[in-house]
Formats: structure tokens, C-alpha cells, sequence
DNA sequence: CTTATGACTTTCA
DNA sequence: CTGAAAGCCATAA
């Protein structure tokens, strides 16, 4: 048994508007606390195919920072996304997951 | 079988 | 606050 990547979408899809997760809670709610890296590895192959009911830009890191992948440049198009729905990004390009992290 | 890699996390200095 | 190091684990070669 192993984190599939349909678990992670259908966790990702729970996250509400103007909510974020970090990587490691995902994989937490989906029973594999030590798979932040395959939530990861999940979303990144959700790139590739195309599902719009996957809000893949409220998934950030523990530190309430975007992850930069290996295509700059969509890390603005996910703060973009984020600031549309109301989340806030301090001065360091950072969200307060005090205030906007998501409790299920 | 072994290595390398990576949208990560936590701890320690 | 920053940065390095270790831990973790699915996938690909």
C-alpha cells in the first residue's frame, strides 16, 4: 500500500477558497505522515495531465512558502491564484499559516 | 539488486 | 532570522 496519487487530489480538492495545506499535512490526512515528498511528486505529475478540479496552488511548505520547482515563473502564477481567492503573502513572499492554514 | 532524484520536514547550531 | 544536515520514501534507470 502507498499514497496514491488519487488520494492527494481528492485531498487537495478539499481545501476551501482562501485556504492553504502544507505538504506534510496532506500527506498526514491521507495516513502517510512521512510522504510529504510523494504529495509533491503527485501534484508535480498533476502538471502534466490536465485536472482543473485540483487546486494544486493551495499546497504550499511548512513554511508557508511556495515550493520553486524547476519552471520559474508558475511560482507567480500560484501566488497570483492564491492573493485572488484573498490569501495574504507578507513581505517575504510568505502566508501566515497561523491565520490561513487549512483545519479540517 | 543498487543509485540518484525530488512541488518536503524537522532539528540543531 | 539563516543555513546545513539528516531523515524519509515513491519512482526511474
Amino acid at each position: 500500500m502507498s499514497l496514491s496519487n488519487e488520494q492527494v487530489y481528492g485531498l487537495v480538492r478539499r481545501i476551501p477558497e482562501g485556504r492553504v495545506a502544507t505538504y506534510g499535512q496532506i500527506a498526514g490526512l491521507t495516513g502517510f505522515p512521512r510522504h510529504a515528498r510523494q504529495v509533491g511528486y503527485a501534484l508535480a505529475a498533476l502538471r502534466e495531465q490536465d485536472n482543473p478540479d485540483v487546486p494544486w496552488h493551495r499546497v504550499i511548505n511548512a513554511r508557508g512558502e511556495i515550493s520553486s520547482r524547476f519552471d520559474a515563473g508558475s511560482e507567480d502564477y500560484q501566488r497570483i491564484l492564491l492573493e485572488d481567492e484573498g490569501v495574504v503573502f507578507d513581505e517575504g513572499g510568505r502566508v501566515s499559516l497561523k491565520r490561513f492554514q487549512w483545519r479540517p
